[in-house]
RNA sequence: GCCCUCAUCGUCUAGCGGCCCAGGACGCCGCCCUUUCAAGGCGGUAGCACGGGUUCGAAUCCCGUUGGGGGCACCA
């Protein structure tokens, strides 16, 4: 013990209560980076102590959606590891014994008091402007002599009996020395056998060997109760970072309420690359030394240090997040974007539509889920040009109208239909026309797809065909008033 | 209500006493490029919450105020 450091070894340790959290991901993230960089180990363990929140099938979503991260873990309840089980669910026979023998050494006792006594003792103290916390009524008191009081309930609870002089300190990682607040006699053990989160966390993270414990901000003021129990059972508490908290665009905490992005899930339905939200996810809170944005996991965990990590909450942006993604979808080869796209694409796309038409959107689309919409045009029956689009982008209206029903008789007569003649074809007639060139291209590309953006004009009349390209610029053309 | 914690452009951030009348990124605006929109290039916009100290010198240290966030469950 005393010639080598015990090895790094962190954890995560989420609740299977429904769609997998961003949270998860961003703090198995800095776990993953810091053990890493350290040459240690990373844990995930399964946190499934509240029955009444259990989701079937939640644990799953979070192997894969960490998965789809590109996160892998040493040990955990699907690979196994020397400290099985990982699911506390598992556990429950060893939080029992602990328990018990807090119990035996004084520093728990057992509590009968209802929720609702409960609950009327935290209003009044509230009312009193007093901390709120219980108040030992249970302390001392044998089961008879507690169930002559008001507020008894049959099955009793575990508490922590906590000194009323216990000022406890720690320093954190990214904080400095934190002095969070003194404990009341929390709940350890619950009327159903179940550990609570305090209990479960000290007993596992101890005999799973975690040396530190990277979580969100939102424990501190659980520390200490942690400490406590470290104390009473003579381990040694590991080191802690509490991470800032990712924080809505009104500043409270993510929430799936206020926010889609606080749901793993949505990153993927709205097709993010796990790349640019891993990067993302980095950049939040945390900078390079050299002051890059755009760097992978492994550039990330080589210089990796706690000092860098700005303890204020970041406000997820989607807008950067958007750009990042953009950046990502751009450093993709045509085979790998079209792989990425194709779960988004629409129905009835030939081979060669999807070649020519997907692959440019490449360079303009931050989401994939948006491709549907930039392709809508394709499929549709008619297409709507805005006055509005028209004015800004293409030629006055009797100009307009000249143009698009010369192209339309122009290009009805080619055979083949295909990409040169066509190009050399629109060149002809904006020449003779004498029209400004960028705007006559503009007012056929609104007839033909209905806004001011689509792959290159020529590959767009492909993609529709001779007989629907005519059709269009003559609608579109009817259509011109003024 | 009580306790803990945080505080640089709209947002993400650099800065850890002089290199800062504060740098980068996203967004936004403008220009260039251009068969559009994008992408790319160039430029611009915008900030040290406030008040006291400490110091020759403060975005950086201390105190207070204000503001934000979190916690106060037989939820994690």
């Amino acid at each position: 013990m005393s010639t080598s450091e015990a090895p790094v070894r962190t954890r995560i340790a989420p609740s299977p209560t429904g769609d997998p959290h961003v949270g998860t991901a961003y703090a198995a993230l800095f776990n993953l980076a810091f053990a890493r960089k350290n040459g240690g180990e990373f844990i995930l363990r399964i946190e499934d102590t509240d029955r009444t929140r259990y989701v079937e099938g939640s644990e799953q979503q979070v192997f894969d959606t960490l998965h789809w991260l590109g996160f892998s873990w040493d040990q955990g309840p699907d690979v196994g590891g020397p400290a099985e089980p990982y699911r506390q669910s598992e556990r429950l026979p060893v939080y029992r014994e602990v328990a018990e023998r807090l119990l035996a050494d004084g520093h728990a006792y057992q509590c009968w008091c209802s929720s609702e006594r409960l609950t009327q003792m935290r209003t009044r103290q509230q009312q009193l402007k007093i901390p709120t916390g219980y108040d030992r009524m249970c302390y001392g008191k044998t089961r008879e002599e507690r169930a002559e009081l008001p507020g008894f309930t049959d099955v009793p609870v575990i508490r922590m009996l906590v000194p009323t002089d216990a000022k406890i300190s720690f320093t954190d990682l990214i904080r400095g020395k934190i002095t969070p607040p003194e404990p009341d006699d929390q709940v350890i053990l619950k009327a159903d056998g179940f550990p609570t989160y305090h209990l479960a966390v000290v007993v596992d993270d101890n005999a799973m060997g975690v040396t530190h414990v990277i979580r969100g901000e939102e424990w501190i003021s659980s520390t200490a109760k942690h400490i406590l129990l470290y104390g009473w059972l003579g381990w040694t508490a590991p080191t802690y970072a509490h991470m800032p908290l990712l924080r809505n665009a009104d500043r409270s905490k993510i929430s799936k309420r206020k926010n889609p992005a606080a749901r793993l899930k949505w990153f993927q339905e709205e097709g993010y690359l796990p790349e640019a939200l891993v990067n993302f996810l980095a950049l939040m809170g945390y900078s390079m030394p050299d002051g890059q944005e755009i760097f992978t996991f492994d550039e990330m965990v080589a210089s990796f240090d706690f000092a860098r990590v700005n303890p204020v909450g970041p406000v997820f942006d989607i807008d950067k997040l958007n750009w990042l993604n953009g950046h990502y979808l751009r450093t993709l080869d045509d085979e790998a974007f079209l792989r990425a796209a194709e779960p988004f694409l629409p129905e009835g796309l030939t081979a060669q539509d999807v070649r020519s038409l997907v692959v440019p959107l490449r360079e303009r689309t931050k989401k994939l889920a948006e491709i549907p919409e930039q392709l809508d045009w394709l499929a549709a029956a008619t297409v709507t040009v805005q006055p509005a689009d028209l004015a800004k982008h293409g030629l006055p209206a009797a100009d307009a109208r000249a143009i698009l029903e010369a192209f339309a008789k122009n290009l009805e007569q080619l055979d083949p239909f295909g990409k040169e003649q066509i190009t050399a074809t629109l060149d002809r007639v904006v020449a003779e026309a004498g029209t400004n060139r960028r705007r006559s291209f503009m007012t056929a590309r609104l007839a033909l797809v209905g806004k001011p953006v689509s792959p290159p004009l020529d590959d767009t009349m492909v993609a529709l065909g001779a007989e629907r390209t005519a059709a269009r610029l003559r609608e579109a053309a009817a259509a011109i008033e003024g």
